[in-house]
DNA sequence: GTGATTGCAAATCTTTTGCACTAAA
DNA sequence: TTTAGTGCAAAAGATTTGCAATCAC
């Protein structure tokens, strides 16, 4: 798991994504890797950049995360209808859905164990196993 | 898990449910609760019900999986970023999705087993453990 | 310069809502 | 009757797309 903040290396990555390193890309990457895991959504991202006056249309950062998805630097958790969340963590590993809050959570990789694995119906080939635990508020449910 | 055909019962199911059968409930009740296990978006059930020349709006199409679903007659999947999938199967199991198709498969009860389970983070409680295996068609990828 | 990238606004797609109308009890 | 349920069309969100302007190389 490579926790390096990428501040310092943020162009040389799109670089290698083959990524043209553009001042929105580096500024949405700068906010995305900055040694944490975060998950965000597209309007989220886009308030954060717009709060650290970097000006990036909404319709630029929608585009960014799928390109940064694609070249497997975020990768796109689905939990809820009708909206994606980025996670900045690409490695294996499964999330704590929070429903009352719509909280997105890593759950620690040792945590969670799946034992025995199906065989993928003919023709088909797994390409990821995602286990989400939806999890809910004890006080206000 | 119940695999009998509500063709005869969906009445008394709706009432039991609090919900008054009108002809819409259980016309579209008939067409999900055909004794196979069923994986459906609103706007296919929407589909069927006009090409079994029943008259339902859209909208009332909605209504009634979400209904359903509070009912506890249906279980919402949610694997795909703007799309709820309604599933006949509301017993404690997982997932295939195919990524190329867009289908969705019951995984065997027994094939898949979550073994050490994490515990929920501080103030929340678990309330479902969703697995989704993503699979790709190997011959067009 | 040249082609990739961006911004904007409009378009698209799924889902929800408001409200007058209809039908179950 | 009385109240829940329905249809329609409009609204709401999230995301995408078309195209001229802009930027990296």
């Amino acid at each position: 798991m490579d926790m390096t903040p990428s501040h310092f290396g943020i162009l040389p990555r799109l670089r290698a994504a083959g990524l043209r390193p553009t001042r929105q890309r580096a500024a949405l990457g700068r906010l995305l890797f900055d040694g944490r895991h975060r998950h965000v959504t597209a309007e989220q991202l886009h308030g954060e950049a717009t709060g650290a006056a970097i000006r990036v249309s909404l319709a630029t950062v929608y585009n960014t995360l799928h390109q940064f998805t694609a070249a497997g630097l975020l990768r796109e958790v689905v939990v809820e209808p009708g909206r994606s969340y980025f996670d900045t963590h690409v490695d294996d590993h499964h999330h704590f859905f929070c429903e009352s809050t719509g909280m997105l959570q890593d759950i620690p990789g040792a945590a969670l164990t799946v034992g025995q694995l199906p065989c993928a119906p003919a023709g088909t080939e797994i390409s990821r196993v995602d286990v989400v635990i939806r999890v809910r508020r004890q006080d206000r449910p």
